[in-house]
DNA sequence: CTGAAAGCGCTTACAG
DNA sequence: CTGAAAGCGCTTACAG
């Protein structure tokens, strides 16, 4: 080695292309040329140069090749969420851990963000650009500004589910909300329900407005008639999904079966039918929207609607990359399964 | 601008230290060291820096600064866990979210590593060494040898509980486990319980020792006879803590009082206590550990032992960015509280 | 207190 | 196919 080790209890000085290119008696444009895919490189030369960085155990220095292609080569998982309920919501665990290995495979980096307040807003955004190449938006209100402002600056972006209101400029990866709901709402059916309410998402959410329109399209499908007074909002919450259900129950006290656009709000309903004394599936059958672990745990376990996370995540990471690689816009949409369990 | 203006859809060329430098009338080695703490510079050149600053928008590009100062600024979030069991519990959640705005509050982005399996630890060791400036640890079976790794490789490293084995040479941060176990044994023996039996967590954890350890204490303490058949292992899930107290109603019929190391394994022993028809409290009072969200959600709420995460989180990153600056490796211990509801 | 200059480790036209 | 050279944007002794 030619140049000084450092001594005492530091770390060495990691080998850079220069000592690779010296080991492989190259220069170090033919190291970083075997580095970058290996095109223009003569057989020899590649073998040399790769048998000098497995003996010298060379990593690229990330930040002198960013600095100098302007890529990063991260990626942001950015969590626009005033409330925990993200956290809440077992949905989300999936989906970051799905994110995190898909790009793990490529070898690139999740930078996790969450923004929850105005003012992390800011901090992330000024963050975002010039710092990574590409975020995965997680924002349940679509009603915010954070994927517009993304796309305006220019940032590669996939939004998990429809962005409202922004036309098919963003790319967005979604299970086929609507369809799902038609399938819950037909199984009730024909497992002989008449008196079908649901709880829906927040209608400023595209999982509440797609699955609010399957139920209804289906109900009209099977030839029952619309009753707004069968259709109460909930908040994605487990205590709103209780609460929505003992409004169901006065409002509609012959009400047989619920479907509840999610797991968590259907746990809630569990417990307001419980509370009221109805038996569940035998009095009213209730189908939840997710699969979410909270189906598993529930009691009786949720018959739901199987919302397909790993394929949701790899699909985002799939898009965005093509993205970052120049790629246009993409709107995926993936199919989901009903799940028969017991409470339905 | 001087610079020649990028024409197109692109993104504009961010400004650099130079465009700053040029507008504040004064040479790049001065931006520099204003934005490095203001030392050696005057108060005007303080000024017309910082106005600079604002006019044109800068930010630093942390790749060029990482390539000099050899650091990276940013730290990683490292899970190392065979299931997905963290996934499962929600203190993961919380402990995730408080790092990551722990972090957010000075400027550094937390990289979310996941180990699941041998090839994707063997990645993630390759990554952090060199990329990351510190790690903060997240592992239940500290039998790992990730911790040791890691604190050979002289990478500042804070874990969450104390890893096995290791002696004090590696930072962490811990809720007192023991402690909080006295407590719980000790409000179920004045609440007139006297057949006290317990569900642990897996021994190769330091929270699965120590919790049994003040579980023993305080059964001497209280002059309850010790007894094995009042000792369970359990495995931190649901499902595990479900056939836990179905073996620990087996072999002790008059059983009045469970202890369990975690809410989610407190969730099983209630499913497995109503199976066996018996009451809770009145027949069997059952006390968990962790008052994460899933306390709330048992039906009865569970009584408990609250761990601060918020502080843990905290402390976690405190220590992490103190080491990293050159402090020695400390450990925290931080108080636990009971809390109660109504399953005891 | 300040500027000029070297250099961090890499990539990429350029000329051969 | 290959090397020499410029340059990415910053920090930091160094000399004044």
């Amino acid at each position: 080695m030619s140049r000084t080790e450092q001594t005492g209890t530091g770390r060495r000085r990691p080998p850079t292309i220069h000592d690779v290119a010296r080991e492989a008696g190259v220069s170090r444009g033919t190291v970083s040329r075997v580095l970058n895919g290996g095109h223009n490189v003569s057989p020899a030369a590649l073998d040399a140069v790769n048998s000098a960085i497995r003996k010298t155990g060379y990593t690229v220095n990330r930040h002198a090749r960013s600095l100098i292609t302007g890529r990063s080569d991260s990626v942001a998982f950015l969590l626009t969420e005033p409330q925990e309920r993200f956290f809440e919501d077992p949905n989300f665990n999936v989906l970051l851990r799905g994110c995190t290995s898909a790009l793990a495979a490529h070898d690139i980096p999740l930078l996790l963000m969450i923004a929850g307040t105005e003012a992390e807003r800011r901090r992330n955004m000024r963050y975002i650009a010039g710092h990574v190449d590409g975020v995965l938006l997680v924002s349940s209100h679509s009603g915010d500004p954070v994927a517009a402002q993304l796309h305006e600056a220019g940032v590669p972006l996939v939004a998990c589910g429809k962005p409202l209101g922004q036309g098919s400029k963003v790319s967005y990866v979604a299970a086929d909300d609507r369809d799902g709901a038609r399938d819950m709402v037909r199984f009730l059916y024909e497992s002989g329900r008449r008196r079908i309410g649901t709880v829906s998402g927040p209608l400023d959410t595209p999982g509440g407005v797609e699955r609010l329109a399957g139920y209804r399209e289906m109900l009209a499908d099977c030839g029952l008639p619309a009753d707004d007074a069968l259709i109460v909002p909930g908040d994605y919450s487990r205590a709103g999904g209780e609460a929505a259900a003992a409004l169901l129950l006065e409002r509609v006290p012959d009400l047989d079966a619920v479907f509840v656009a999610s797991d968590l709000m259907a746990q809630g309903v569990l417990a307001a039918l419980e509370k009221a004394g109805r038996s569940v599936p035998h009095d009213v059958a209730v189908g939840g929207f997710d699969d979410s672990p909270a189906a598993l745990a529930s009691r009786p376990a949720l018959t739901t609607i199987r919302q397909p996370w790993d394929r949701i995540s790899a699909e985002m990471v799939r898009v965005l990359l093509a993205q970052i690689g120049g790629d246009d816009p993409a709107a995926v949409i993936l199919p989901t399964e009903l799940v028969r369990r017991d409470s339905a």
